[in-house]
DNA sequence: CTAATGTGAGTGAATATTCACACGCAAAGA
DNA sequence: TCTTTGCGTGTGAATATTCACTCACATTAG
């Protein structure tokens, strides 16, 4: 009932990302959006009732993304070690392939003005931090991750570990391969975490 | 050359940092600035050319409130394990007492149309990291830090650690003790680091 | 007197949103 | 089959609001 989407609902999402992907979400602007549809302004509003809506309808996008690649790795049952690695491995593959992911990531600031939209921003964050830290105990328990540290700490360190690096490699103006640089910052954590 | 500054000037960042702490960034503006300040608008133009000015001036205090706290301990001759630790506890002290400070960090995608902003938040970020970063390596020289791991990896994790348990923090609307809860986040690291 | 500082009114550009209206298509009624 | 009705979609103009910024003038401090 909610993933009901048409056509031109898609479009103006997808024409949202571009924009954002190119100039920030600060070019997301009913005006930009409408000129690269080849719209009037005030057809938006035939398929959106507001931008608010657009915008939670951009968090859904993104969250659909994440969620799953957390998801396929919660619901596997490989060695904790190679669950973390795939998490990062096909992150940074996603974030490679579609960019305004990355954009969306770092406007979160933005969205805490409105609190539909700032509630929708913590959920997605908490709700992969929970199942990272599923993955870390499951993975302590059977002895493939080391237990002496607590599993939500590890869960945060690797979260930001993540976050950080796509930030450095979006500051650096994607110079360098997220996909092969990010193997190695991978690897680094799988030492760490082992027992 | 630059860091003279009015009191008038002062007044200005302090009520920018107010407001932002209040209500974010998107809360910045002349009208509120000169509200608070209890001032006309365009007064706010006799003391800085334009808002670019303002937030110059407010990255300029983020600056220089963080990159002391690196410095400290890169001037510092204690066990790097120690030096970590001591970065994590300035830092959580300092951002419990100046809030504002949090806003700044997570706003930098609201600086990334003015360049001379995006640089600026850039430059902070890759002085920091490589601060740490020559910690790092030099506890590493003197067998202090674990050896198999990359210094520069280290330093990403450790920075994107901090940012994302003050992220966390904010998202949780402030409701724990960064400080407390900060403590067992930096024995865990110090934990992963030994050798 | 002079320079610094403040004022109030005003500007133009940008913002999201609304409105009356128009067009074309498809179903329903005669 | 022709006509009517309604719906989905798009238009262009207008809305109110907010924004950073300017300018001629007034006040004040040294």
């Amino acid at each position: 009932m909610s993933t009901e989407i048409t056509e031109r609902q898609q479009e103006i999402i997808n024409v949202s990302l571009a924009l954002i992907t190119e100039s920030g979400i600060q070019s997301l602007t009913i005006k930009n959006l409408a000129k690269r549809i080849g719209f009037a302004e005030s057809a938006i509003y035939r398929h959106y009732e507001n931008k608010i809506q657009i915008l939670l309808a951009i968090l859904d996008f993104f969250k659909r993304n994440t969620e799953q690649l957390f998801s396929n790795q919660l619901n596997s049952n490989e060695n904790a070690l190679v669950r973390i690695e795939k998490l990062f491995v096909t992150h940074f593959r996603k974030f490679t392939n579609t960019p305004s992911l990355v954009a969306v990531i770092f406007s979160e600031e933005i969205f805490r003005n409105e609190k539909e939209l700032s509630t929708k921003v913590a959920e997605i964050m908490n709700l992969n931090i929970a199942s990272l830290t599923t993955i870390i105990k499951d993975g302590q328990q059977k002895g493939e991750i080391r237990n002496d540290i607590e599993a939500s700490h590890l869960a945060t360190m690797i979260l930001g570990s993540l976050r950080m690096f796509v930030k450095q490699w979006s500051m650096s103006n994607y110079s360098f391969s997220l996909e092969k640089k990010g193997n190695e910052l991978s690897n680094t954590i799988k030492t760490l975490l082992v027992p």
